[in-house]
DNA sequence: TTTATTAAGTGTATGTTTGACACTTGTTGT
DNA sequence: ACAACAAGTGTCAAACATACACTTAATAAA
């Protein structure tokens, strides 16, 4: 019997990885050097840690997979936010070269499935890379041209981070279990791009009954010690929408 | 050179398409008549309408045309919300026979990249169905057992639209150009499901300024005449959280 | 022609939340 | 001691949310 060679496209995942160290918003990236081959310099290759999803992986799984090769967590907090899926979206790649080093069909469809995890990134010890590849941590200011349509991608997920945070209590994913309320607005200031009056941010987030104060100050500070708090992140899960003012009907307000 | 056979996933989209008439939200859905080889009595199959993702074809226009060919409509509210991509969710599928009787290979992974789309249901002529397809409005709350994993992706999309009706000016998609504020109040009070207060939901709406008063009032109710609006289209598009009482400073609140 | 029925349309008073704003406190470093 | 620094705190006015009931305009029925 005759078999049609299948045309159906890859499907893989990419991984938008934030993380917040020093007031600072960061994108965990894959760098590769690459011999370019005409200048015979290395070029330095910028991607979203990403790879295929296997074929017995659901496509969660498969982010989880790429998460944990790179970062050796497990259990972040990881989401389904678009599907990208132009059918010239590899084949336009400018690194090309590297792309036919790379892959036997460089101009084979892949369609990727892009999440979006957030994660304290003082609990990650970057993985030793395989292949040639390294992570690096990005401040999102400074994000270099990306392989593939990864720019994109990496823009859809800030936009959405920026949303989803106006929504559901997922700051404190990018802070550690213990943070000062300082760090917490800072946080806040960073992702919403605006500053926030630091007693009505107080206010709100203490009336709001998410975070609980913990008797532990910070140490060895020259100035006045911040209290640290904790996410109540079963109250949380029980209201939903509690850091935004829930009313009893249903409607909330956002943070000012 | 020996060419091993890809096992690449099939990629479609599927798409959940919403109307509402006689205050009721409905789902489009495709029914098929399919014989029972075991019973010999045709079996009733209800799906989401849905296609494989052709080769020279982006996602969008993939279900833009599924959309489409279904309901003759161009230019709708369409917009991707989840991928599906579990390795058994069509493997698991109760209707096995028809799977059978329709594809090579029944048990061949199927990633789907779901889509909601929301309609004025009057401006839909049903098109008289490829095969033995009808399509057919049902009620959100008399969905029956569909295909595959289709009421789960369902059931994510009546969600999504909870929760995105919240955000945007979404429901404005769903009624005719001119629509009376019972009308919009009565669908919010749908998607929502529970009760807005005449006087308050009135007032929202009007200062928010993105619904416009027409002169034209209902004839022939016998009742008073209901007096027509209009959604200013531009302006909500300028102002996009116009309808949530948008603050100086970016906060919003919801409807109460 | 009167009366019943139906849904549209309207205003106010009270409590709550927001938004704007400046000084004091507690620690380390000089 | 004191300088430097970020933490921490309270109030008032304006805007908003919530709750609530009667009048109006049309048709239908008597």
């Amino acid at each position: 019997m005759a078999f049609t060679p299948s045309l159906n496209p890859h499907v893989s995942t990419d991984c938008v990885i934030f993380g917040f160290s020093q007031e600072t918003l960061r994108l965990l990236l894959i760098r590769r050097n690459i011999p370019n081959r005409l200048t015979d310099v290395n070029d330095i290759h910028y991607a979203l840690p990403g790879d295929l999803v296997k074929d017995d992986e659901n496509l969660n799984n498969a982010a989880n997979r790429v998460l944990a090769e790179l970062t050796g967590l497990k259990g972040i907090y990881l989401t389904q936010f678009q599907t990208f899926g132009d059918p010239l979206r590899i084949a336009k790649a400018k690194d090309r070269a590297w792309l036919e080093s790379v892959r036997q069909d460089p101009d084979a469809r892949v369609i990727t499935v892009a999440y979006m995890a957030l994660i304290d990134s003082q609990k990650v010890v970057l993985q030793p890379g395989s292949f040639s590849q390294e992570a690096v941590w990005i401040p999102i200011h400074e994000v270099p041209e990306l392989a593939f349509d990864h720019n994109e991608i990496y823009e859809q997920a800030l936009a959405a981070l920026k949303e989803r945070i106006q929504l559901q209590p997922i700051g404190f994913e990018l802070l550690p279990e213990k943070f000062t309320m300082g760090e917490l607005q800072s946080l806040y200031e960073t992702i919403l791009e605006r500053d926030l009056d630091k007693r009505n941010f107080r206010r709100k987030m203490l009336n709001s009954g998410i975070i609980s104060p913990l008797a532990e100050k910070q140490i060895g500070v020259s100035n006045k010690p911040a209290r640290f708090y904790i996410f109540n992140r079963d109250f949380a899960q029980n209201n939903p929408s509690a850091i935004y003012n829930l009313r009893m009907d249903g409607s909330f307000t956002l943070f000012n």
